[in-house]
RNA sequence: CGGGGCAUAGCGCAGUUUGGUAGCGCACUUCGCUUGGGACGAAGGGGUCGAGUGUUCGAAUCACUCUGCUCCGACCA
């Protein structure tokens, strides 16, 4: 390719609309534009890594068995009526009717299609395992887009789903993809790690979240350094920190005038804030009221309360007339008191404790010496992990304390079990002739994401370092001065020479000053630029630049070739 | 949906307070000159000032409405 025939639109300046590293990037450097929020153009550019990262992407999961097919992005919506998601899913799925008033959707996945698809067509236990998967545009009507390709409403996505015959086969698929993402994300030269994630409403299997370490990441996860745990906030496993046992004293009734925060009552009281219990008090779809209660200075993790709390679907703030109704006092609120039927959790640590501080469901009123093995009705209180991980927590496999840090998801892999063949009805013969369920996984990649989370780990003040097996084009080949003919001939020659040997090649012909070529290929962030001036051809030597680190080596023209194959390798 | 900011040429911005000729830098076109880190000179092209309604002799500027973008909170690849 040569860069006078490369649609490559560079811009001086970054445009205002963008925030994030990469998405200036991704602009500055001629890579997408916007069209509409959340809806991007992919231009030469990016449209080069985007189809080098799907490359890697197809050679793993075939790798792996994975057979590639593509499906309707247009889906009919009675198969979601049919499994209940049509109701479900909410505002976020784009909706629209055809000529006819019949209803469709723009697929934000493909669950419904492929599980439909599988039920009509295989029949037995023979035709299993079996590894389907596409790369297609996704359409969510997210809240807020924002970040460029980081949380787009048309986004590319691999999706692989995996049925087999029973949980055994459908764990030894879950593992085959856990281990192509692996492949996959390393080959792309991202530096992550695989945390183990909450998968919501379906329960009962594994699955890991795929996320690239980066400061500007939407994920928070925890990690220790000792052993391999990572997983993130809200899945993290907490043990039980035990209190010192302390004698225990009575129950006593104290006048905290105007405390309603736990702040104010530890100052008030002046007691350490980890011998307070604080309360979170919220409600489900239903109107239920759910009290959760933490030590002071822990944060109640709103997942966990949704997974301990049978029935459960979403959470949001309680109403005061609530917490009323259930005997309770916002601000002052307690266990001890409250109506019965109301739905309390309340975290392991916090029955640790001893002669805490607690509200006493009366205005202005909190109880001391709270023993909540002695003071709470355990047998009508869900008593279980419910607390947000922090900072040095100890790690629940090996006890040292763990750390945090932020990340962007980029690929994450779900074991489905029946969840979608039982409510959409699909089944095989297994070879006692007896009618079973699929055992299903789902398995994603954003594909967008994972290049605009590559830049957000690769880049610098002049631009984008791209690791090599994604960079739009591997070398390229830039003449100090291209109107002059000796130097464009020799260049032509380089170029010519790198391309047949399998190097990904760029020409820079532009007649531009060598300025202007040298700060575009910064800002685009090819790995290695090669330098063809007239001291060279005079020497007959190859000047060779890195653009990670800066280095410059000259080689002798017999040899650059090689030399660059094998710099190329650890870029 | 709630709360803040913004909308003027492809990009970045001034002009709006105090109503009166549409501006600057970069980019673009042509010519000249220049060529190892975003040169220089000359001449050009490009705008229904986000949309609509109103006030006014007169609106980018004032008022109202709408739309879009963007940032902060609940979602997810």
């Amino acid at each position: 390719m040569r860069a006078t025939q490369l649609y490559a639109p560079t811009l001086r300046e970054y445009p205002a609309e963008a925030e994030l590293v990469s998405h200036k990037l991704m602009l500055k450097a001629g890579l997408i534009r916007k069209a509409a929020g959340g809806v991007y153009s992919y231009l030469p550019l990016g449209w080069r890594t985007i189809r080098k990262i799907e490359q890697i992407i197809r050679e793993e999961m075939d790798a792996k068995g994975g057979q590639e097919i593509m499906m309707p992005i247009i889906q009919p919506a009675e198969y979601w009526k049919e499994s209940g998601r049509w109701a479900v899913y909410g505002d976020e799925m784009m909706r629209m009717k055809d000529r006819h008033g019949r209803e469709f959707c723009l697929g934000p996945t493909h669950e419904e299609m492929i599980t439909t698809l599988i039920r009509s067509e295989v029949r037995s236990y023979k035709q299993l395992p079996l590894m389907l998967y596409q790369i297609q545009n996704k359409y969510r009507d997210e809240i807020r887009p924002r970040f460029g390709l980081m949380r787009s409403r048309e986004f590319i996505m691999k999706d692989l789903y995996s049925f087999d015959a029973d949980i055994d086969g459908m764990n030894i698929s879950y593992q085959k993809m856990y281990d192509a993402y692996d492949r996959i994300f390393t080959r792309c030269g991202l530096k992550f790690r695989p945390v183990e994630a909450d998968n919501g409403a379906i329960g009962g299997g594994h699955s890991h979240e795929f996320t690239v370490l980066a400061p500007s990441g939407e994920s928070s996860i925890a990690y220790c350094e000792s052993c391999d745990y990572a997983a993130s906030d809200e899945k993290a496993e907490l043990k039980v920190i035990h209190s010192q046992e302390e004698e225990l004293k009575s129950l006593e009734k104290v006048l905290t005038p105007n405390c309603h925060t736990i702040e104010m009552v530890k100052d008030y009281l002046n007691v350490p804030i980890e011998k307070t219990i604080k309360a979170v008090a919220f409600q489900d779809d239903d109107g239920r009221l759910i009290l959760a209660f933490v030590r002071g200075d822990h944060e109640v993790n709103e997942i966990k309360i949704l997974n301990a709390v049978e029935g459960a679907l979403h959470l949001h703030m309680a109403e005061e007339s609530a917490i009323t109704e259930a005997g309770g006092c916002a601000g002052f609120m307690s266990p001890i008191g409250l109506k019965d039927g109301t739905i309390v959790v309340v975290d392991s640590t916090v029955m640790e404790m001893y002669n805490a501080v607690a509200g006493a469901n009366e205005v202005d009123k909190h109880y001391i010496n709270v023993t909540p093995k002695r003071d709470f009705n355990s047998e009508k209180i869900i008593i279980t992990d419910i607390r947000m991980v922090k900072e040095g927590d100890p790690c629940p496999h090996c006890g040292q304390p763990l750390k945090m840090t932020r990340g962007i998801e980029v690929g994450q892999v779900f074991t489905l079990g029946n969840k979608y063949s039982k409510s959409l009805n699909a089944t095989f013969l297994d070879e006692n002739g007896k009618e079973k369920f699929f055992e299903m996984g789902c398995y994603g990649i954003g594909v967008g994401r994972t290049m605009a989370a590559a830049i957000e780990q690769h880049n610098d003040e002049f631009g984008i370092i791209w690791p090599r097996a994604i960079a739009p084009f591997e070398v390229v080949v830039v003449p100090v001065n291209a109107k002059n003919e000796d130097q464009l001939e020799y260049s032509e020659k380089i170029y010519e020479e790198l391309k047949a040997a399998g190097v990904d090649t760029l020409l820079d012909d532009r007649r531009d000053r060598a300025g202007v070529k040298f700060n575009d290929c910064d800002l685009i962030g090819y790995p290695i630029r090669i330098t063809v001036s007239p001291k060279g051809i005079a020497e007959d030597t190859v000047e060779v630049k890195i653009r990670k680190n800066g280095e410059v080596h000259i080689f002798n023209r017999n040899e650059y070739k090689d030399k660059v194959i094998e710099l190329l390798k650890n870029l």
